[in-house]
DNA sequence: TGTACATCAGTGAACGCGCGTTCACTGATGTAC
DNA sequence: TGTACATCAGTGAACGCGCGTTCACTGATGTAC
């Protein structure tokens, strides 16, 4: 058993990347000290080598899930290209980002909880909304801030609802009806 | 101190109404039994007289918040007239609902939590959810379940959206923004 | 390059604490005569 | 209506358990000569 400085790098990345799966997965309320150092096959006493408390990891933990989420959206809509939007978009309201919270959106996953969190950690999301309205804004083709407001509302809306529903068909559904809806708003703005 | 019959059926009432508050102002994880005895001045024994386990206080609180949440919308919007969805989408987009997660709409606090919840507790919310469909369809003027769909997505996604956003003056926008949409697309589906 | 020592990453026992749950007890309530 | 007794709603101490956190210890790593 090793215990060089690199490994301790390693370690404390394997933690982070740990917790922010788990919340991403179950919550924030979720994360555990024991939990996430058994994940990673180390013993709980060592995680105050790598981190000041619980909650800093937690602050760091959805810091991280938020990058994640944001990096996976950019990285599977491809290059930014007339059908990039679409291609985002259809992504987000797919069935593979619905039935798989622990690599999707943490801004979806996790606005309920962060909706009754501290202000801190309010501001760590609002910013990834804020970068999100933008694409959104972008990708709709403009300057139509309240557009990509509308988008996002309904994109985080229906993957949301697409996970609480239990029967198949309709949540696969709401996915396919307000992925249309939003294909048609850039349409809408595109003709304008 | 009296120990009634009537006043023990008071009391479980009590006890889930306290309950039931809770779980809307900070979550279904947020719920505890000593708490909640505390908060109807009662000791942590005496709970279960009333209930068989906490999941069953959860199940039964979960249950009494999605209930109420669809009285409060359906008391907030008044007679069925022509102006009552207006009046209904307004108040769900208002920053007093927004500000008042404890008596407002319980699918939007909670929908986060369930989505990662049991099958069972997926259901209750479910029904509640195509119940929400229904009015709003029907206040759209028609069968559009489709158009009822996307504007219960953007309803939950921007309530949620303004809670996580701490600048008051965005968040505010983000309400205004999606209720103008909303509004719209009663005036749209009146029209056709 | 090889030895001697300090550093320090990770271990695992121990801590206090709050949790959900159980239970013997209490005294007011409701009932039988 | 009044008394005698059974019921049972609520009390509060106690339980085991898992949590976050601390700490003395270990042995491999990294350093100084």
């Amino acid at each position: 058993m090793g215990h060089s400085q690199a490994e301790k790098a390693r370690n404390r990345e394997r933690i982070l990347a740990a917790a922010a799966g788990q919340i991403r997965a179950q919550g924030l309320a979720s994360l555990g000290v024991g939990s996430v150092m058994r994940k990673v096959k180390l013993t709980h006493g060592g995680f105050y080598g790598h981190f000041d408390s619980k909650s800093d990891l937690v602050a760091q933990a959805l810091a991280r899930a938020l990058a994640e989420g944001a990096a996976a959206g950019r990285a599977s809509s491809g290059p930014a290209n007339a059908g990039r939007f679409a291609r985002a978009v259809r992504g987000y309201l797919s069935r593979a980002h619905r039935d798989n919270p622990k690599s999707g959106c943490a801004v979806a996953t996790l606005a309920g909880d962060i909706a009754r969190a501290d202000r801190r950690s309010r501001a760590v999301m609002e910013k990834h909304v804020e970068n999100f309205i933008a694409a959104i804004a972008q990708g709709l083709g403009g300057e139509s801030d309240g557009a990509a407001i509308v988008a996002l509302s309904a994109l985080i809306g229906a993957l949301t609802l697409s996970r609480v529903v239990t029967d198949r068909k309709r949540s696969d559904e709401i996915l396919r009806t307000v992925r249309d809806h939003v294909l048609a708003m850039q349409g809408d703005a595109r003709r304008t």
